[in-house]
DNA sequence: AGACTCCTTTTGATTAGCCAAAAGTTTAAT
DNA sequence: ATTAAACTTTTGGCTAATCAAAAGGAGTCT
């Protein structure tokens, strides 16, 4: 069994890097850990140890397959935990990442599966993150973040890449909702930001709020 | 935020004795947690520092009225997460002890009040163990176990006083399921057994399993 | 090359929990 | 009143994970 710190240090390789393209830095993954670099340092010595990473001193850190089938599979359980948690308990999703991050560590198998058969296999969270099969293969999805788009586009909105629990329920009350269909009123680079329409209302973002959301042309 | 290791502590206390009426010993809070008495006396002098518990050096241990609660707390989510795993995930009673252990540490008030809104606000978890209710009161059963019944008595059974899987298996292999009612055909306190009747089967128990079998007159 | 900056790694300490085994208490039996 | 048995507590040591701060590498700029 791993431990959850040790899960925690694999999934954040993970989804710094899903691709498995380049190698994080100690400082990269401590960050997002939240602990000290020297921290960081030393568990990742105790993966490589373990198998679960490959370590260049100095130039950065990548998960083994080894290492990636198991980050992908508390992926998979967060993810999981999250659609059930909004789906079946009518929670909010500004509210489930919270609580998926310390279920992911303890739900079995058997649950995973329950849960995944009760709400039909899903391909997608409540923020549009693939949820990665039993196998451990992930549902790809080519999108465009929203700052990227221009005016007059028509995007349906497919992902929200930013769990905070604010930023949901600002993206909630503002209508920018999985699916919803959504007109680019403005783009001023100069000014750093986007104006959109739901059907609701005109929102304004700055786009570094606008690269957190994720879009499909419709 | 608790440690699950105290959760467990208090967890243990409250299950050993659950009116609060003696101290609990050292070596027995030890042998229920499977751990060294001489952890379990450390433990303990953590929780009399925190004003959890009342020690009394060899003597033995009891909860405070605020360790109690917290107690009854922990005890509520597990309940709560067993019914839920068997009524919603249609989940065997013999695997989710085990499950539920875990899951008790880590779940939220938000989700454990969903889970028993969905549940619909149940008394008993599937074992017949009692759920404690939000404010930490307890429902109140008087029943008496298997062992102590006479030839000819017809009795319902509610509530198996074991988490044990096998022994769980076994129960429900041999129809002994919550409700179901069944006859003491035969006693012998000489040979240790009790014999019964399901509307299916005839099952012989020794005397120390029918300990684990409560039971209602009907 | 030298100096500087920005990282990363190392070092030394801390905390929660655990165990094994030594030392100490209580109680019951002679 | 001793002794022995059974239990509890203390002691010393271990591991996982953390931090703060010192030391060490890599790359850049002159």
């Amino acid at each position: 069994m791993l431990s959850s710190t040790v899960e925690n240090y694999l999934k954040s390789l993970f989804l710094l890097d899903p691709r498995g393209e380049k190698e994080v830095a100690t400082g990269e993954l401590a960050k997002s850990l939240e602990v000290t670099p020297g921290s960081a340092t030393s568990m990742i010595k105790t993966l490589a140890q373990a198998g679960l990473v490959e370590h260049r001193p100095h130039y950065g850190v990548r998960l083994t397959s080894q290492g990636r089938t198991l980050a992908v599979h508390v992926v998979r359980r967060h993810r999981i935990v999250e659609l059930f948690l909004v789906n079946v308990l009518g929670m909010d999703w500004s509210e489930v990442h919270e609580e998926a991050e310390q279920l992911e560590h303890v739900v079995s198998d058997e649950v995973i599966t329950r849960m995944d058969d009760l709400l039909g296999h899903p391909s997608h969270d409540p923020h549009g993150d693939p949820i990665p099969s039993a196998d451990g293969t992930l549902p790809t999805r080519t999108l465009q973040t929203l700052s990227f788009c221009n005016e007059g586009d028509n995007v349906s909105i497919a992902r929200i890449g930013n769990q905070n629990t604010e930023f949901l329920k600002f993206a909630e009350d503002n209508g920018l909702l999985l699916g919803r269909t959504i007109t680019i009123k403005n783009k001023n680079e100069i000014a750093d930001s986007i104006t959109i329409t739901t059907h609701e209302k005109e929102v304004v973002l700055g786009l570094a709020a606008a690269g957190k959301i994720e879009v499909e042309h419709v």
